[in-house]
DNA sequence: TTGATAACCAAGCGCTTGCTTGGTAGCGTT
DNA sequence: AACGCTACCAAGCAAGCGCTTGGTTATCAA
């Protein structure tokens, strides 16, 4: 792990997805069932877990509903799915920006970062799901999720903890994880106002003032 | 309008909402309408819009599914009213409890006690919903709630732009709205951990440090 | 006493939902 | 040629949904 980890240091998005394909631990997207995943990512995402049927998911990728169930067990199952791919393919993304980042505070603002650009599409699709659909989940999803968001969040609270000595790195980072996924529902990274790297920049003076 | 705010500033929780039931603000809690309106906002922050059926909320006050279509349009006028006498609620509570703190500083504390009690059910039935299910609502509802929650969200940046001159008010509220609003997960005011107003002041160190 | 009104019941309609069933076309292997 | 496997279709079921309809009861003013 840790050395798969390393020797990703210096792929590119493609390849990174690749790599995490061969081990198993996402599903290829070209595949059928990739397909479906990042299709229903992308209507729960739009319209909510519930608001999406399984008809949208199924016609998004041009197949009657009934098929869907030769992929998956349930419409909650497409959902822990895309949670697991999800929070893994963020972790190894956020680990991978940490790892190129020189000092404390460019780790920190690296994570930022990079969980901004995850919360708006425009690198993990589905990743806002994963805090705005927690209680679509049935418990035992739930707690499989949970398994591997426990390791998303220890990165995170390591790396505030070597940027902000003294603070209570837990509270600092339930904070700060409210402030980014609310820019969800007001931030347009497309806009002509704030870019997404000023957005993080003042993200970074709020939390971690000089 | 400013007159009967500071008539109201030395009130208690019951006599403010007595108040504003006078004035046509809020319905009667004790009214077959109130009482709806409030079993609907402790489902809706419960379990969610969708996830919450017209016959869960008839049998909350203890009448049949069919009989809230004398009270209400549809479901969604249900969950459009909610909105509507939340959000004046929270904003009336809001300009009481800032009108009692001296100092600008203590102003901004005031108001982020003011909406954690609100979030946590402690003082405003039904808050988080109106952040959380700001989508089940039609176009025209949100712009109708909108021109409410833009008010509350005025009182709030002028007491930022008080208490923090030179800073970005608009931005600040928006990272500590998400801040706050996330504590709705994760944060339990009747546990042995922190209290709401040790967590409080924690969230005015991180934005307002001293 | 009458009539208006608010509050509710009883029954169910029409639609959507997640999901099931039985079958089939295409493909690679032996 | 026969087989097995993956991926899918065609059709529809059972349950749940928001909401409607027609009628009943209690309250209160005129």
């Amino acid at each position: 792990m840790r050395v798969a980890e390393g020797q990703r240091a210096d792929l590119s998005p493609r390849k990174l997805v690749d790599a995490m394909v061969s081990e198993g631990v996402l599903t290829a997207p070209d595949s059928p069932r990739g397909r479906l995943l990042n299709a229903a990512a992308r209507l729960f995402e739009q319209k909510g877990f519930t608001r999406t049927t399984v008809r949208d998911i199924a016609a998004e990728v041009g197949i009657l509903s009934g098929s869907i169930f030769h992929h998956f067990a349930s419409k909650e199952d497409i959902l822990r799915n895309v949670m697991l791919e999800v929070v893994q393919y963020a972790q190894a993304r956020m680990i991978h920006a940490v790892a190129r980042a020189p000092t404390p505070r460019d780790k920190l603002r690296a994570c930022i970062r990079c969980e901004l650009e995850a919360i708006h599409g425009l690198a993990v699709p589905g990743f806002s799901i994963l805090v705005i659909e927690w209680r679509s989940l049935s418990a035992q999803s739930q707690k499989q999720v949970l398994k591997l968001r426990d390791a998303y969040e220890a990165t995170w609270c390591e790396v505030i903890d070597a940027a902000r000595p003294g603070v209570d790195p837990a509270l600092t980072r339930r904070l700060l994880v409210g402030a980014l996924i609310h820019t969800h529902s007001w931030f347009k990274p497309r806009g002509k106002g704030l870019s997404l790297e000023e957005l993080a920049e003042q993200v970074l003076q709020t939390f971690a003032p000089e």
